[in-house]
DNA sequence: TTGTACGCGTTATCAG
DNA sequence: CTGATAACGCGTACAA
């Protein structure tokens, strides 16, 4: 509490009997030849003071703050488990990693974005961005590199690349996964709040079921516009005759929401319908039924975004290839990577026995 | 693209014909007297070369850095939500929040709590501590004023405050809860690895127990000492005979856990076990049957601990009270904060019908 | 191998 | 009301 100034590397070098330089030398363990001897007193005098850089003058003076931003519309499920390892991901190489949370509102995305870039922060991820082509493109008319997430529109030009989930090949295996649960007709609970990511499993399910030779019924309803209890009603009546039927959910917790409806309302769970979800979370391994869902390659997803931001940035040192991971090829700037999504069968779709 | 070095005051004062420190001036708003027209010229001037002021200078000239650091072992569940409305709370502050999770790992806690120190930034937020007293102790042994959440030992010593959930008393109430709907026996589900917050809720179970005059049966159990499928046989075991049994549960996930496998193996909720969470998270509304809970206020908690933390930063300018909230007496330096807790009852406690 | 001196972009302090 | 100018703490050519 003693408002004693923090020690600089002045008097670090004070006390160690050499000049900031060779302090700044000797902390920084950079390619200059030092002398044993120097770099014990130096290391001894900066214990001894208690000293720790300041990352603000340092960053100003390498006009590089090693700080990326991440831009997400909340911290619940998904992103919450995405953010934690996207930080992870950025520690390791290195980097400091500011989140912020958009709440799915743009005037608040735009003060965010403004702050991130108020901070110099080297690169941008965002993740479902609701604000406009201009708006982004202004505020980014400097050089700050943007990689998106999730993000399927002409966003994608501004950025230098676009990491993408592919739920879109996730619906059409999960089509082909209910059929062969023996399904009858197909059923797609979204969420159009999600945009983008919400077409995508729309375009996906439909594919789907044109590879099933487009013979069987099927429907898409919206989270927005039926309430939960209403549901399980609207589900029975076009499915009759048709059993079992195949639900397949925006997420895990839409997922979730249906089959605990349903299971209220008397229709067993996987006898009268089968239900996939998309994310793996916890609630999908613990429920019972054990519900039927994609699993997400976080640490991949994460490692690949970095990789390419790294790479922009000409930081080909921090990419130190982990033995064990092959050397993903990127694709041009402004490309596409997707990610897989695997399928994790549990009992919410299991056969009829 | 364009390497196009950002403008600067310097820049922008050449662009409207007046000095720097007469942009700094009117960008931010001080009380200094200032002409319209230099405003004016100013802000056109600004605007049309795109400025954006950059914060680390700001930060460095200012001794001051406008950030909070956030310390959490995680992002699922509650963790996710908290921070998300401390980030909230922080910005309708006008301040940034680094938001790090530490994976319960003390080593990397360590690393993290020293990235946030070398920010220099003006106070710490830091829930669940798993690090050495002496090690806190000797990194913030220089002024940054740290503030505990879910703190129970003598950690708190070197905190400018606590701010606790009162798990303590909802353990006391949710017994009463179970007994009064009928319960006869009566279980604690824990999680030891959650330190000081589990006993906090073994403690409040002991006492709710006393209450009700040490009559009837009651056991603990660890989740890291027993496998959920165990749970249900292990429970069915030591409560037969003394139907309905109380199952209290760590929070919601555990609860979660609890509920769906007493469920697969044939034990009706709440007929034959009650059960009651902790956290009011999605599942526990969404589930079936809904799960009883306890609400946390997530917006009361967060506006606590800043405003805590801006007065002692001698913010008073800052806390201008929001007309609603009544202006919370903070207790004494290094006091606690209890924040109760608010049981929401659902059909996993209902009484037998 | 080490030291000097300047740049980084703002803010604060005065004197005008 | 406005303008020089000195911090702020560190990185880094360049000179020694």
């Amino acid at each position: 509490m003693t408002e004693h100034r923090q020690a600089t590397v002045f008097d670090v070098a004070k006390e160690a009997g050499v000049s900031t330089a060779t302090v700044s030398n000797v902390l920084n363990r950079r390619n200059v030849p030092l002398t044993e001897e120097t770099i014990r007193k130096v290391e001894e005098a900066a214990a001894k003071l208690g000293y720790r850089r300041n990352v603000m003058a340092a960053s100003l003076s390498r006009r590089r703050t090693y700080e990326f931003g991440l831009l997400l519309p909340g911290f619940g499920g998904y992103y919450g488990l995405f953010a934690q390892q996207m930080e992870r991901t950025a520690h390791a190489y290195g980097y400091h990693l500011s989140v912020f949370s958009t709440d799915l509102d743009s005037q608040i995305e735009k003060r965010l974005l403004e702050k991130l870039l108020e901070r110099r922060v080297d690169g941008l991820f965002c993740h479902g961005l609701a604000m406009s082509h201009d708006s982004v493109r202004r505020m980014v008319g400097d050089g700050t590199p943007i990689l998106f997430f999730n993000c399927w529109n002409e966003l994608k030009e501004l950025a230098i690349g676009t990491v993408n989930l592919n739920v879109y090949q996730a619906c059409v295996d999960a089509v082909l996964h209910l059929r062969a649960q023996g399904c009858r007709s197909f059923y797609y609970y979204g969420h159009r709040r999600a945009h983008a990511t919400d077409e995508q499993r729309k375009a996906g399910f439909r594919e789907g079921l044109r590879l099933l030779g487009d013979t069987y019924p099927f429907d898409m309803i919206d989270a927005g516009d039926i309430a939960p209890e209403k549901l399980p009603g609207w589900l029975a009546e076009r499915s009759e005759g048709t059993e079992p039927a195949g639900v397949i959910c925006f997420d895990d917790w839409k997922a979730f929401v249906c089959m605990n409806r349903l299971i209220e309302q008397g229709y067993p769970v996987p006898d009268r319908f089968k239900i996939v979800g998309i994310n793996n979370e916890f609630i999908a391994e613990h429920s019972y039924p054990g519900m039927t869902t994609f699993n997400i390659p976080y640490e991949h997803q994460a490692d690949i975004s970095f990789r390419w931001m790294l790479t922009h940035l000409g930081e080909q040192a921090k990419l130190k290839t982990k033995g064990d991971a092959q050397p993903v090829r990127l694709p041009e700037p402004g490309g596409e990577v997707k990610i897989p999504l695997a399928l994790v069968e549990r009992l919410s779709s299991a056969k009829r026995n």
